[in-house]
DNA sequence: TGTACATCAGTGAACGCGCGTTCACTGATGTAC
DNA sequence: TGTACATCAGTGAACGCGCGTTCACTGATGTAC
């Protein structure tokens, strides 16, 4: 028991006095921006978001801002690019595991709620701004697509879709991404102790839909 | 045809020459107030919006914007109840005419489609603002989870759903609500001559929806 | 109908403030020899 | 290992600008008699 504390502290200790060149004080002062901006994003549009805000938030003198991004503009670019990575370290979790419909369902259900409680500032950027307008949106737009093509690419692997026409297979990967959006912002505007319920809910909507499925015809 | 054209020229004439009371000039600069700020927001979100924009766009000095409304926020709430109004309209357009299935789904997203064209301003401003955070996002939402509790009791009329959980009924509304959120969503965004693939497949993913409905087991 | 007074939508000057951006700078870190 | 020079993340003063809000005002409309 001794020897964990030890370790514990020297770990401790020794990680502060690691040196640190200057690339890597860069990329920390970097990510401290991002992350100060999506903590400042938690209630408003990034379109509100004042560069002096950031600056100030990160603990560095506004002019500094520039030395790690050409604008704010540039600094939500960054953001979109970090939070549709998380989004896309979520469906690669989910894919792993196929087999049944039912079996799917709540595995899906369950990453999804996972990744949405460990990531809630990415998701809740990638939602807000998914409809602020302006070019974030688009970018954001842009990855939902790519995203819900690839939804439609696995769906055409299963038994019963197998016949369904390409157009058919996106209306219904579509329809599926709007009902896990719609999840992720019931889970961002939830009060402690909804989770299961809203989780349950995922649950029946996807299983309602994919009930209809051995009955679809696309006339 | 010379007494139409005659008519018409009183019309004209007669318009502006009517008096008009104070009361009644401070009503449509209001208006106009309301109507600049629903343009402005074409691109934006709300929290963008400054007063002194606003009121140079409605013609009149930053100070005169305080005899209408003691604030922009003040203006916003205006602004929701507005678009809610045309909202509601459009529920109550969909509600007269029930019947099959079928009929149901393709009368509602006619009349859907019809009053997204009419308005896009207030549906673009309600589907924006419904995530962008603060206190408009939150009166939006309590609106549509009230059209949803509507949607939910008209839905209970249903032969097949008589015996569904009001659990179950709310969750089968609030995925129809869903589906007509991103069917308003993908009109505001389409570009000119896609209206009718977006309305196509909002017919289909609700077919889809009702398909499974027959074949529903709570458990 | 005419007069005297009240109301009030809109005006215009002024305020202090936070904004993005420029510029010349500092001093610790990195590199060449 | 020590020295001399280069790099560059972060500093701090300064700028002009649009912001929300205050205040005293104007003059057309409305009202009382």
């Amino acid at each position: 028991m001794s020897n964990a504390v030890d370790t514990r502290t020297l770990d401790f200790v020794s990680e502060p006095l690691t040196p640190v060149s200057r690339q890597e004080r860069k990329l920390r002062t970097r990510q401290t921006l991002l992350d100060t901006a999506l903590e400042l994003l938690a209630d408003r549009p990034f379109a509100t978001l004042s560069l002096r805000e950031v600056a100030k938030g990160a603990g560095i003198v506004p002019t500094a801002f520039y030395r790690h991004f050409a604008s704010m503009e540039d600094l939500g670019v960054a953001l979109v690019e970090e939070a549709t990575r998380t989004l896309r370290g979520m469906i690669r979790s989910a894919r792993t595991d196929p087999d049944t419909y039912q079996g799917m369902i709540s595995a899906s259900v369950t990453t999804l709620h996972q990744f949405v409680r460990a990531n809630e500032d990415h998701f809740r950027f990638l939602t807000r701004e998914r409809y602020a307008g302006g070019s974030l949106a688009e970018a954001i737009g842009v990855e939902l697509r790519l995203f819900s093509g690839d939804l439609a690419i696995d769906l055409a692997r299963f038994p019963k879709l197998r016949e369904w026409s390409t157009e058919d297979l996106h209306m219904l990967a579509d329809l599926i991404v709007s009902v896990m959006l719609t999840t992720i912002v019931e889970l961002l505007e939830a009060r402690p102790g909804e989770d299961e319920k809203i989780t349950g809910t995922a649950e029946k909507r996807l299983r309602l839909v994919l009930l209809g499925v051995p009955h679809w015809k696309s006339a």
